[in-house]
DNA sequence: AAGTGGTCTAGACCACGCA
DNA sequence: GCGTGGTCTAGACCACTTG
C-alpha cells in the first residue's frame, strides 16, 4: 500500500502518541475497552502489524492491558498495582506501605538550584512545594518534601494530591521514575514531624517521576523512619 | 509454509533458547558478530519476522546488541555497564561504586531456612557461603554475606568471584535481580569488618540475582556503611 | 555499492474467553 | 460459534554503516 514513513519518526510511535492522547484526553475512559486491532488499523490507514506494534508499546508503558480472547482495555491509573507503582517502601511480605497521607503545607515558589536540576527547569521557574507526612497505624513514619513544575499543574493549591492522581487530573501520562536512597540524619522539620530526636538516622529517598516522554513531573525528597519491618524494594 | 506452532511454547521463545544456548556454551563468543537475520531464519527454517522477534527478545535481555547497518553482536558480560548491572550503590554522580573486593572466607554448608527461601532450595540442599568486604580508597564500606546453590557451581572453592564472572564461567545467563533495602544495626562481623561500633546504623541490602529463566543463582545480604556521598539507586 | 538491521505490509492460522 | 488478541509468514522498502 501507500503510507510509507517519510518523516523520521516511525509510524508506530506516531500511532502510540495518537492513542495515548485519546487516553490522556479522556476520550477513552479507564476500564473501557478500545476498538480491536483491525478496526484501529483501518481507521488510521496502517497495516494490522504496525497497529499491533503501537499497542504493544502502550502495554509496556502500562497504559493499556491486552487480554487474548477478550480485548484491549484502558488501564485505570487509580487501580491496585498502578497507584503504588512508584512507592518503593514495602513491608517484609513485599506489599507497598503507603499509609495515611496528610498534607501539612502547600506553597508556590521559584525553583532553587536543586529543583531546577532535578526537574530540568530554569532557576526561578515557578514550582509548587508540598509538605506531607505519612502515617501507618497513627504513627508518622515518613516526612516528604515534594516539588512540582507549576507550569504543568495550574491551580494546584486547592487540591494537592498524590502524583498519580494529579497526573490523571491534568492529562499527564506517567512513565518511569528513578529513586536514590541513602542513610542520613533527620532534618529539623522531619525530626519534628516524625517525633524522633533531631539528627536521628533516617532513610533518605530522593525520587524523580517522569512522563512517558521522559519529562520530570515530580521531585520528592523523603525522610523515612524505618522500622525493621519496612524495606525499600528495587528491581 | 509448514512449521506451525503445535506445542504450547511459541517458536520465537524456542529460538531464543537455542540462540542463548549458543552464547552460554561459548559457541558464539562475547564481542563477536552473529549471522544476520536472514541467514539465521533460513538455518532454523522460520520466517525472518519470527527470527527478528527472538533476536529482539535477546536484546531486551541484554544478551546481544543490534546496530542498524552494522550487525548483531554478542554482549560481553564483563563489559562496562553490564558488570555492575546489579550494583545499586552509586556515587552522587550516578556511577556505580564497586571498590576493591576482598574474599575473607569460603565454605560449603547446607541451606538454612533463609537461604532455602531466597534461593528456592530445599532445606539441607548444599550451598556455598562467601564472606566479602569491599574497600573504597582503603576504607571498608561494605560487608557481604553471599550464598550460592552449590549444585550450579561445582568446584567453586578454588576461585570464588563476583556473580557476573561466575555465571559466565559456569554457562549461566543472568536476567533480573531484586533488591530490598533497610536501615539496620551492624552485626558483629559486619561492625568488625567495617571498623564501626557494633549496632551502628548501616544500610542493609538484600539481593537475589536470577537467570533469564527466573531461577535464583545468588542471594546476598550486605551491610553498608554509607557515606552521604554514596546512595542506592533504583529504577 | 553492498550489506545490515529497522520498519511496514497484508494476509494466514491458532488459542482463548464468552455467549 | 464468534470475536478477540497471539503467533507466524514472506515478502517489500528505508536508513544506516562500511568498504
Amino acid at each position: 500500500m501507500s503510507r510509507v514513513q517519510l518523516a523520521t519518526r516511525p509510524i508506530y510511535m506516531q500511532l502510540r502518541d495518537a492513542l495515548a492522547e485519546r487516553i490522556a484526553s479522556g476520550q477513552w475512559k479507564p476500564g473501557a475497552a478500545i476498538p480491536n486491532e483491525g478496526d484501529l488499523a483501518r481507521e488510521f490507514g496502517v497495516s494490522p502489524g504496525t497497529m499491533r506494534k503501537a499497542l504493544s508499546l502502550l502495554e509496556t508503558e502500562h497504559l493499556i492491558t491486552r487480554r487474548q480472547g477478550r480485548g484491549t482495555f484502558v488501564n485505570d491509573p487509580a487501580s491496585e498495582g498502578l497507584v503504588d507503582r512508584f512507592c518503593n517502601v514495602r513491608g517484609l511480605e513485599g506489599k507497598p506501605i503507603v499509609g495515611r497521607v496528610e498534607v501539612s503545607e502547600v506553597s508556590e515558589a521559584t525553583a532553587n538550584e536543586m529543583e531546577s536540576e532535578r526537574l530540568q527547569l530554569r532557576i526561578e521557574d515557578p514550582v509548587w512545594r508540598i509538605r506531607r507526612v505519612r502515617y501507618e497505624a497513627d504513627s508518622a513514619f515518613m516526612y516528604e518534601e515534594v516539588s512540582l513544575p507549576a507550569e504543568l499543574f495550574p491551580d494546584l493549591s486547592d487540591n494537592p494530591s498524590r502524583i498519580v492522581f494529579l497526573a490523571h487530573r491534568y492529562g499527564l501520562l506517567l512513565g518511569k521514575a528513578e529513586e536514590r536512597l541513602a542513610v542520613g540524619k533527620a532534618s529539623g522539620p522531619a525530626a519534628a514531624a516524625l517525633r524522633v530526636a533531631p539528627a536521628s538516622p533516617v532513610m533518605v529517598l530522593d525520587r524523580v517521576v517522569r512522563t512517558i516522554d521522559g519529562r520530570p513531573v515530580e521531585w520528592r525528597l523523603a525522610q523515612c523512619h524505618l522500622a525493621t519491618r519496612y524495606v525499600a524494594q528495587m528491581h
